[in-house]
DNA sequence: AAACGCTCCAACCGCATGTTC
DNA sequence: CGAACATGCGGTTGGAGCGTT
């Protein structure tokens, strides 16, 4: 791993079973949030960021494992190409898979698949610079729910904007002429359905039909 | 069997934003 | 209001595991 040295403070590295028993029970009496006091309190010799990120990425009840359905490799691709590389936007939309996960799929395999190129898109806001620049707008609310299942707020309200965006400029550009592509990412991947004017009514159609099959 | 190369994914880092005091 | 701390995000790294030579 990276920095392998460390501090001498925090253990790095893949969790053991018996970390992991620990922060899950500590978790489980406890409930979530608090991870900077988690070492302190537990003896774990990890880091709060290293316990948060072992706990939502792993951990978490909600946490899909397994491999990627076609129906959600579907998903995560439409969404891309809507959002870019905003991984806990499009994990949010994608039941029980965690951004890491997205992200890991995506470049992986999804981007293979693709042939997309690895450069930034023009309008996706998919660097971190540009995510970072839009300030709090780009930020996530992710909530996990009793049942396990993760909402986002603040996410559900920008991709409702972005899509709103998107339709809007395939508005434009089809009144115009040729359709011209979301992201310029894109080689050889024309969605016909993402250039359609009711481009948000369907794509929210398609995730409901998705979700009522899950 | 050993060496090598490649793939995949868990985990880390840096930074921005949010919250608390 | 501002500093300190907590949380969350996206990019990147590195090592385990597997296939190939």
């Amino acid at each position: 791993m990276k920095g392998a040295a460390g501090n001498g403070e925090h253990r790095r590295g893949l969790w053991t079973v018996e970390e992991d028993r620990i922060l899950t029970d500590h978790v489980r009496v406890h409930g979530k949030g608090k991870w900077n006091r988690i070492p302190k309190l537990t003896g774990l010799k990890r880091c709060g960021k290293s316990c948060r990120l072992r706990w939502v990425n792993y951990l978490s009840p909600g946490v899909k494992r397994g491999v990627f359905s076609e129906e959600e490799d579907d998903l995560i691709i439409r969404l891309h190409k809507l959002l870019g590389n905003r991984w806990s936007l499009i994990a949010g939309r994608v039941p029980g898979r965690t951004d890491n996960q997205v992200k890991n799929h995506w470049n992986t395999h999804l981007s293979k698949k693709l042939g997309v190129k690895q450069r930034k898109c023009k309008i996706n806001a998919s660097s971190s610079k540009s995510s970072k620049e839009s300030g709090a707008n780009s930020r996530t609310e992710l909530k996990s729910n009793d049942d396990g299942s993760i909402s986002c707020r603040k996410g559900e309200a920008e991709i409702h904007n972005v899509m709103e965006d998107s339709s809007e400029k395939v508005r434009e550009t089809t009144s115009l002429q040729d359709p011209v592509l979301i992201g310029d990412c894109y080689d050889n991947f024309w969605d016909p359905y993402l250039c359609a004017p009711n481009l948000m009514e369907f794509l929210d159609q398609s995730l409901d039909l998705f979700w009522d099959g899950m």
